[in-house]
DNA sequence: ACAATAAATGAATGATCGTTTAATTTAGAC
DNA sequence: GTCTAAATTAAACGATCATTCATTTATTGT
């Protein structure tokens, strides 16, 4: 029996984020892509049931990737403040070295492809992230309010700067990203 | 002579800000549009040079009018807490009325369409906006920070909170609006 | 060496795409 | 009331779409 080439599919999902990222949903059709990928169109309907299955897998792919590279030196024995920064810069690191992966899931998540993928399995990853910030909230060292606020401030600023789209003029210095740091904080601490 | 019917140009408008909602660009053809506006498809080419004209031309037309509503009661001479204040009441207020144009705009500026786009140009009105920052930093009211870090921590939390796909759970209670508004001061108050 | 099996493919499918064209409708000028 | 010019349209264009199918290729176990 031949085995799958796990090379293959990897040449497919590089080439999914590459054009959807340079052309769009829109333009990215499955013969584009294949030909991208040095495959023929049929090979990708062995790896995934539809194009939508493989947009979808490939946002999921990248997400897990993301919330890996977060957590990295995650240890919940340090202070609170060093837990929060760790998680800072490991999100400036992982953006920066990732980019186009990043800003394909940007571009996914504000589409209604995002209708399709599970959320709750998507975020679990980030689950001992939360159990901090409650921690962070019990013992009065951030302000008691909802996650979902406490995250505005301090993870989408986080991603908003390292987006290159978005901050064309603002260099990624480590002093500059030590001062977001330290108004990321400014906005959560008790 | 014939006139333009205003109603009909205004229908195409509303049909493609609802239908890339709901079926994203990828499915929201020329003829979809057309079907959904009532008019015929080759309508859309009398008012729009092609499709992509129609998609550029909404988004600026929606990024237009959520700054002026961003700038309404805008009032330079009140203190600078207030005039952001305002500004972020602003912010919330459109997002809850104009939550469909608001999403179109968030789709459209994480795709490639963006590229189309003259920034400079659409974030022109927003001029006096960074002009009051600027005052606010020389006065040392704010931190002295570059204006898209500023901007990071005010207005980009302030779409996130309002954004119902991005906080499913969190209620937008005058009282969480106001809780929101001091981590944002806190974040960049000197 | 060969049979078995799944990966991989090129070509073809019908559907739908954005856009154009030629014909029709409509509203105002005289 | 008729003429005129622009608005509007239905129908048609070739191109491209996602997907399928019949066939070939590569690898494993014997």
């Amino acid at each position: 029996m031949r085995i799958k080439d796990e090379l293959k599919q990897d040449a497919i999902i590089q080439a999914t984020v590459k054009l959807v990222n340079e052309i769009g949903f829109v333009s990215s059709s499955v013969a584009k892509i294949a030909r991208e990928a040095n495959v023929s169109p049929a090979t990708i309907y062995i790896y995934y049931k539809n194009k939508e299955d493989l947009l979808v897998s490939t946002y999921v792919d990248i997400k897990q990737k993301l919330s890996e590279a977060l957590l990295k030196n995650f240890d919940e024995s340090k202070p609170f403040r060093d837990i929060l920064k760790t998680v800072w810069l490991n999100g400036f690191e992982y953006v920066a070295k990732n980019i186009k992966h990043y800003q394909y899931a940007e571009q996914f998540s504000n589409s209604p492809y995002s209708d399709l993928v599970d959320h709750v399995k998507v975020e679990k990853h980030f689950e001992p992230m939360l159990k901090v910030l409650q921690k962070g909230i019990d013992q009065k060292v951030i302000k008691n309010v909802p996650h979902e606020m406490l995250a505005a401030f301090i993870f989408y600023p986080m991603m908003i700067l390292s987006n290159p789209k978005l901050c064309k003029t603002l260099e990624l210095s480590n002093e500059n990203i030590e001062q977001a740091f330290t108004l990321a904080w400014d906005a959560i601490k008790f």
